[in-house]
RNA sequence: UCCUGAGUAGCUCAGCGGUAGAGCGGGUGGCUGUUAACCACUAGGUCGUAGGUUCGAACCCUACCUCAGGAGCCA
């Protein structure tokens, strides 16, 4: 393996007679000498070689275009001009790829919504090239967050013949022929099957064993969802725990939260500045407001009590029994508490037959963690324990028992108190990095009518 | 799916009834240890698609398509 940029740029001495290879993100030539900046994606910075015009190889400069791939042999030497500590002196140059004028990336000037065009390209600019290292650090910090604390990795599968109920439109997997009057029993899997929208349900017979576990996988939702926050494959962290009651899983909810964000801090500090400036000013000042107080909680009624005595005239109604809308978990997190927030202790009218429900009667114990600027980025609950209520809540959501028999067979043999949530990956990235759109966060975005690659 | 807005050169946009423009990117020449380099010249467009109004439409009207912002649904 050839050395990155990111080991060679560390560097705290020259270095004599080393080859690198990368993308020329810019050319300029001078009397005496060509400059090329190149970058290889190990980090965000690039590397600019110095090319002597006397070289053999300066005959390649016309060919050397944004978007080649070249390999050069020299040295590192500290850099005279300002701009850059390191620079490389080139001994000698070949061209691997060359890449003419039709190249699309420019030095400057791209829109979000036109790069969202040439996905395949992307990640060779600077916005992307830095959205996904701190993409792959988030997820790796994911699975260090819950295997300190003893949490196993479980992959609930993909395919699945329970919808999780409430949550959400499914896609259909079929090997029947399109049109066929074939039924059900004769498709591959003798029986109507779907992507998953959720591994709750599974997750919680490994937790029910296990202990506490946890899921990170992909996650297929067929709404007809056209907004900043919704795709229709995204990726989800599902954690689950046994002997767990709701108020573990928002303190389970929030450390993770705050986790991350230390981790964003410590771990990709030139990409966070890289938002902050470009992205996002109030980013950094955000996240470390995040990691200095304690997340606020409100109870769902008192959330409405709140928004009712705001004084503020919000352009849906707040009714107690309702859901909170956009605009209201915006208020409260934006300007009431101006911080992350969890609501907890939803109406059950409005919640899926599984979550547990209080004493009161007129709830469940659910809760939604929501944070400025994105909203919702967890949501989760403590799940129903005891078999009759459970499935009296079934039938109540019109769920046929017989489909759910292994599900309420949890609660019939050692049923114990456990809860878990969802945490929508992108919408952490978008919370770290400041991107305000869920197709920005994503390899190759998948939303309604949309998926060319 | 609903509401609003926008589609003009490879990219970002100006032009808003009377012969299609700029900057960047490309080419050519010049200058320069340059840094989104700079200067000059140059090539590049059925103005989203289809109809309509008008002597005349990029511009006004209708439908459709695409994108964006907001809403619903949620992670």
């Amino acid at each position: 393996m050839p050395d990155t940029l990111r080991h060679i740029l560390a560097s705290d001495s020259p270095l004599s007679s080393i080859t690198v290879r990368g993308w020329v993100r810019t050319r300029r030539d001078s009397k005496a000498c060509s400059f090329i900046e190149i970058t290889d994606g190990s980090c965000f910075k690039g590397l600019q070689i110095v090319v002597d015009a006397s070289l053999p190889c300066a005959a390649l400069m016309p060919g050397i275009l944004t978007g080649a791939s070249i390999e050069v042999d020299g040295d590192l030497i500290a850099s005279p001009a300002a701009g850059q500590t390191w620079e490389m002196q080139a001994k000698d140059l070949r061209v691997v790829g060359e890449a003419d004028a039709t190249y699309p990336l420019q030095k400057k000037g791209h829109t979000p919504e036109f790069l969202r065009t040439i996905s395949h390209l992307r990640p060779r600019t600077n916005l992307f090239s830095n959205v996904f290292r701190v993409r792959s650090r988030m997820a790796f910090a994911i699975h260090r967050f819950f295997q300190d604390q003893d949490f196993f990795y479980v992959h609930t599968p993909v395919i699945t013949s329970s919808d999780c109920e409430g949550a959400g439109e499914l896609f259909r997997v079929t090997t029947l022929k399109q049109g066929s009057n074939a039924k059900p029993e004769d498709d591959f899997f003798g029986r109507p099957t779907y992507l998953t929208v959720s591994g709750q349900l599974q997750g919680e017979t490994f937790a029910c064993a296990l202990g506490n576990i946890y899921t990170f996988g992909p996650t297929f939702r067929a709404e007809n969802s056209n907004t900043a926050r919704h795709a229709a494959e995204f990726w989800m962290i599902e954690p689950e725990m046994a002997f767990c009651d709701l108020f573990d899983d928002m303190s389970l909810a929030e450390a993770s939260v705050r986790y991350l964000v230390a981790a964003m801090i410590k771990e990709c500090p030139e990409e966070l500045e890289f938002f902050n400036k470009f992205v996002d000013k109030e980013l950094v000042g955000r996240l470390q407001q995040t990691l200095e107080k304690p997340f606020e909680r409100i109870s769902y009624t008192a959330a409405v009590d709140l928004l009712l005595k705001s004084g503020r005239s919000f352009e849906h109604p707040v009714i107690w029994g309702e859901g909170l809308l956009t605009e209201h978990e915006r208020f409260i997190a934006e300007e009431h508490v101006r911080g992350p927030v969890t609501i907890y202790n939803y109406p059950k009218d409005i919640k899926p037959f599984y979550m547990r429900q209080n004493d009161d009667g007129k709830t469940v114990a659910a809760m939604d963690l929501l944070v400025p600027g994105i909203g919702e980025i967890i949501g989760g609950s403590q799940r129903e324990d005891k078999l009759d209520v459970l499935r009296a809540a079934m039938q109540h959501h019109g769920l046929n028992e017989e489909d759910y028999s292994w599900y309420t067979d949890l609660r019939r043999y050692g049923s114990v108190p456990h809860a878990g949530f969802g945490m929508g990956f992108e919408r952490l990235l978008m919370f770290v990095t400041g991107v305000s759109n869920i197709r920005d966060v994503i390899p190759f975005a998948r939303t309604p009518g949309h998926a060319p690659y």
